[in-house]
DNA sequence: CGTATTTATTAAACTGGTTTAATAAGAAAT
DNA sequence: ATTTCTTATTAAACCAGTTTAATAAATACG
């Protein structure tokens, strides 16, 4: 969704910072320039990543904002972040004044769709430990930047879980 | 996606018939007026069944239409179904006469990725005892239609891991 | 109908994860 | 450098699933 430039506002966060915290409502989509952050929500107790968001992506909480609810997640610098945010208020005036925009905000959600698909896909059919393998070889440099248990939590297994993956395939 | 009613023709397939195979472009999408399909892939010798689509479903094998590649699944009636379908040309169609229209598509697909996104939740967040429990709930009907075999095969596990589970619950 | 086929359950052995807890290793801070 | 805090590994007991195979129940059909 790149859309006007002119609608883009710098922001930055420091590590630690929330961009986002449970029960605000979304007011912006972001466009990561530089650093990485994590969506997650806590489920009793632990924390579920559902993503890490890094160089290139655009991001926002889409479930809460597609469905104007308060948000149930996280959003939460991993590192010292770089943003260009945008507003829903603008996001919206830019699909009302162009059908052509409106047809690219449509196709935008296709390659989402696509992308979930994927996922639903990996989580139904491969094991932990391809999932793993998987993520190393798309990702390579979130395992420099992000520390491993909340790797294991993106992939839906325990820190322990991660480490007995690990030492299996470092045997063979 | 239910656009111009003059788009689309009445087509009906009995049970045992496929509405698509591996290999095979999209062409189509299809409105369930009466009867069950399944939506599924061969992996390794098993089929997985990622959806069954009833009475009121808009469906078609969306991953392999929005990026124009071959099919690699089955649409398979699992009874005698009667389907509307609206050819890929005329969705195009009514896409380029109308931004209404286009934002309807837009829309539509921000429903299917809330849809995907909560499925994923529950394949991270849910057990699989809980993720059938809440089919049972949402969609009682299905186990009154299709062989419990598939919907263990729907819910990820196998049909004696399914069979397990219902054992324990009724134990209770 | 009775027989054949399909579908569901059960048992037994196994597997890849879990939890809890202890330990070790690494990074940050005074 | 030493301490402190965070992160990663390991071990042990456990658990919810798997696979394979046998059996039972339900369904279809000649």
């Amino acid at each position: 969704m790149e859309f006007g430039l002119r609608f883009y506002k710098k922001r930055t966060f420091k590590k630690g910072d929330f961009l986002l915290k449970p029960g605000q409502y979304i007011e912006h989509f972001y466009f990561m320039k530089q650093g990485c952050v994590s969506y997650y929500t806590i489920e009793n107790g632990t924390s579920q990543v559902m993503e890490f968001y890094t160089e290139g992506y655009f991001f926002t909480d889409l479930y809460a904002y597609i469905q104007e609810i308060p948000s149930a997640s996280y959003l939460e610098a991993l590192e010292d972040v770089t943003v260009y945010s945008i507003t829903k208020a603008d996001v919206q005036k830019v699909f009302d004044h162009s059908h052509q925009l409106e047809r690219f905000g449509r196709l935008s959600m296709q390659r989402t769709f696509v992308i979930n698909f994927q996922r639903i896909n990996d989580l139904r059919n491969l094991s932990n430990q391809e999932r793993y393998l998987q993520l190393l070889k798309k990702r390579p440099e979130l395992f420099q930047r992000v520390p491993q248990y909340l790797i294991a939590s993106y992939l839906g297994i325990t820190p322990v879980g991660l480490s007995k993956i690990r030492k299996r395939l470092s045997e063979k």
